[in-house]
DNA sequence: ATGATGCACACT
DNA sequence: GTGTGCATCATG
């Protein structure tokens, strides 16, 4: 039938008068699929239709529509869509044009990306909340000079970059940035707001970027006092219903300032004059699945694409925004004085060494004139548990999770033996069950155990612990560090979630238990994480009163990262940190694009990373190298064997070309039950 | 991603 | 001769 020439002439004569759409779908597919509208003979750009591939019916993007079949497909076996979802174009192309880059920036399908960016596009996670950082007051604050001078800077006008067509996707001249730069307490999220303020008067819209949910509500609860139902908020613990009726309400132009995690990045706002993005330095700007994106990037992409300004701030900025700032790129706005009557605490690192159990003299004794004060105290450990490794002194045996390759820690409240990677528990022996000898248990310490010893050293103060455990039923976390804020107890001892941003009035003493904690994790960032943890934690103390009270414990207390943490020397921290990445040709100075495959069984692992590291040696550029294959530093999670692959290059331009290539080969033959996970700009390398 | 297909080896 | 498992392939 469809053999001869006329009949293939009529063909394309009728082609030509049709229109197709092409789609993209939440796969991981780089391909678009060709379709004919449905028997409405519905289609439209940007909208979301169902339509079949293969055996199934999928949600597929519209991205095009074009009246020719692509190469080599046969018209015939051209369907139909089934239907279309949207009344209205959820996608502008301004979003198809961000999804594209995004694609080929993170390696991932268009579709992918497209997912990314609306409310249902992939299933919604729940997270803990609490109350958060600063006081926001509904009414706009005095503002002292400094901030005045910031806020200045930052709504200058004039000066926008301009706005180049380039044919390159992945290059576009950068957008207007600072940087608010200054300690705990020093009024930037006043800054913040008052830019927010002048963007709105200006007839422009805001995002307003902050880490997971932990300071959304408040950040939500204080922009809607300030600009009522201008204000909306995207976040993951939101029904989806709720997410979807904000998301329509910003879409449509009745919202116009955005607060919520890393995804409000993509909010459909109209008109974008201003990105903030608070405490920047958060890991949780990061997406740990694919696509990897990171906020802060994609807020410059977008900034640079709808001629918008992007205003960061944090006490600890990352290291990538600090070369920035040095090299002018971003511009660094200092705010150096607490307000609220507060100061810089007083901050001393005390050696461990030749310490009974955990806590100094030196510890004990501000403890104790901190509660004679009639003040508070806040323990910081950055582990979870009683103690941490199970170990043999005879003949070194470690217990370690049958499933991953991490040590248990031992909870005590429950007498068992923990992994925090995968939930394992298991009753610890008495003795080595290696060699049997008695001189087995554990080393280290965790919350539960200075939370012993705490109530032991002063059994007439009250203490409570806040970590992950206590997190766990609902509502507790959030009673706990209420209670804590208005003085219901003398010491709260907790772990990560004391360092973010909460803010206590009557706390003096805040203590460090052991500083050092993670320095030692194979990551090239321990340090800057470390750094940064300490000085955060560091910035609870003090922030009313001008006594505050630092104690830093640690092994090393002659460690330069300690001492610039406890001299709060953040220019000095990262003149040495930078230059040692210099050194080792690590990011900033250099890009990463990391390869991790898993697998059940270690060999089909093995197997993957090697293919894909001789694929790496024949196709990467003489300027850019590969680090690996290695075993992950954590070799197995939930029985999956983990094994990566780093490729470095000078930049990222030098970088993609060459993944994309030994992706496609690798692609063609991949093992079952192999998975492959791509993270361009990794944060983490466990 | 996932459902279909084809081929190897096994078993009533 | 049919059944089960996995590798390979296509999805418009």
């Amino acid at each position: 039938m469809a053999s001869g020439g006329p009949s293939l002439s009529q063909d394309s004569a009728e082609t030509s008068s049709e229109v197709y759409l092409e789609l993209v779908f939440d796969l991981p597919l780089s391909q678009a699929f060709t379709y004919r509208r449905d028997s409405k003979g519905q289609g439209g750009l940007g909208k979301r239709a169902i339509a079949p591939l293969g055996k199934r019916q999928l949600t597929g993007y519209i991205i095009g529509e074009c009246n020719r079949v692509p190469e080599g497909v046969d018209k015939a076996h051209i369907k139909a869509i089934e239907r279309v979802i949207d009344k209205e174009s959820i996608f502008e192309n301004r979003d198809i044009g961000l999804a594209r880059w995004m694609a080929a920036y993170y390696l991932c399908s268009l579709g992918q990306a497209l997912a990314m960016m609306i409310p249902s596009g992939r299933r919604t996670g729940l997270y803990a909340a609490f109350s958060g950082e600063d006081e926001i007051t509904g009414t706009a604050l005095e503002l002292s000079p400094e901030q005045r001078k910031a806020l200045e800077a930052v709504i200058a006008p004039g000066e926008q970059p301009a706005r180049v067509p380039r044919s390159d996707p992945l290059s576009l001249p950068p957008p207007l940035m600072w940087y608010l730069y200054g300690i705990t307490g020093s009024g930037k999220t006043e800054v913040f707001l008052r830019a927010a303020e002048f963007m709105l008067n200006a007839g422009k819209s805001v995002i307003y970027l902050v880490p997971e949910i932990s300071l959304t509500h408040q950040t939500v609860d204080a922009l809607k006092m300030r600009f009522g139902s201008a204000a909306a908020t995207l976040h993951s613990g939101m029904s989806i219903g709720a997410r979807f009726t904000e998301w329509v309400r910003i879409k449509q132009g009745d919202a116009h300032i955005v607060v919520g995690p890393r995804s409000a990045v993509f909010a459909p706002v109209q008109n974008l004059g201003l990105i903030i993005i608070d405490e920047e330095h958060d890991g949780s700007y990061k997406s740990e699945s694919t696509p990897r994106y990171h906020a802060r990037q994609v807020a410059m992409r977008r900034c640079s694409m709808e001629s918008a300004r992007l205003v960061m701030g944090s006490a600890t900025p990352s290291a990538e925004a600090w070369k920035l700032m040095g090299e002018g790129a971003i511009r660094r706005l200092d705010l150096t004085l607490r307000l609220s009557g507060g100061s810089v605490p007083d901050i001393t690192a005390v050696s461990l060494e030749h310490t009974e159990g955990c806590l100094t003299g030196e510890l004990k004794e501000e403890i104790r004139k901190t509660a004679q004060m009639g003040r508070q105290t806040i323990l910081f450990l950055n582990r979870r548990g009683f103690a941490h490794f199970y170990h043999c002194r005879a003949c070194g045996y470690e217990l370690t999770c049958h499933q991953c390759s991490v040590s248990l820690t031992y909870h005590k409240s429950r007498g068992r033996a923990i992994c925090h990677y995968c939930g394992y528990q298991a009753v610890p022996p008495r003795v080595c069950p290696q060699c049997g000898s008695l001189a087995a248990g554990y080393a280290g310490f965790g919350t539960e155990m200075i939370e012993e010893e705490v109530r032991k050293t002063f059994p007439d103060l009250r203490i409570r612990r806040a970590d992950a455990d206590t997190a766990g039923t609902k509502g507790t976390l959030q009673e706990i560090l209420q209670i804590f804020k208005v003085g219901g107890f003398d010491i709260l001892l907790g772990t990560q979630m004391v360092a973010k941003g909460l803010n206590f009035p009557g706390v003096r003493l805040v203590g460090v238990v052991l500083a050092d904690t993670g320095l030692h994790i194979p990551d090239f960032r321990a340090a800057e994480r470390t750094f940064s943890l300490i000085v955060q934690v560091a910035g609870r103390s003090g922030r009313y009163f001008p006594d505050g009270k630092v104690i830093v414990q640690t092994m090393r207390p002659y460690d330069p990262i300690i001492s610039h943490a406890c001299a709060l020397d953040v220019p000095g921290f990262f003149t040495a940190e930078l230059a040692q990445r210099k050194i080792l040709g690590f990011p900033p100075y250099s890009r990463l694009i990391r390869f991790t495959v898993r697998s059940k069984v270690a060999e089909q692992a093995d197997h993957a990373i090697n293919r894909l590291a001789s694929l790496t040696a024949s196709l990467l550029p003489p300027n850019a190298d590969a680090l690996g294959p290695a075993e992950c530093p954590i070799g197995i999670i939930a029985g999956n064997h983990r094994r990566h692959l780093l490729l470095r290059g000078p930049s990222m331009a030098a970088l993609h070309g060459a993944a994309r290539n030994i992706l496609n080969q690798y692609e063609n033959r991949k093992g079952r039950g192999v998975y492959l996970e791509i993270d361009v700009d990794p944060v983490s390398l466990l």
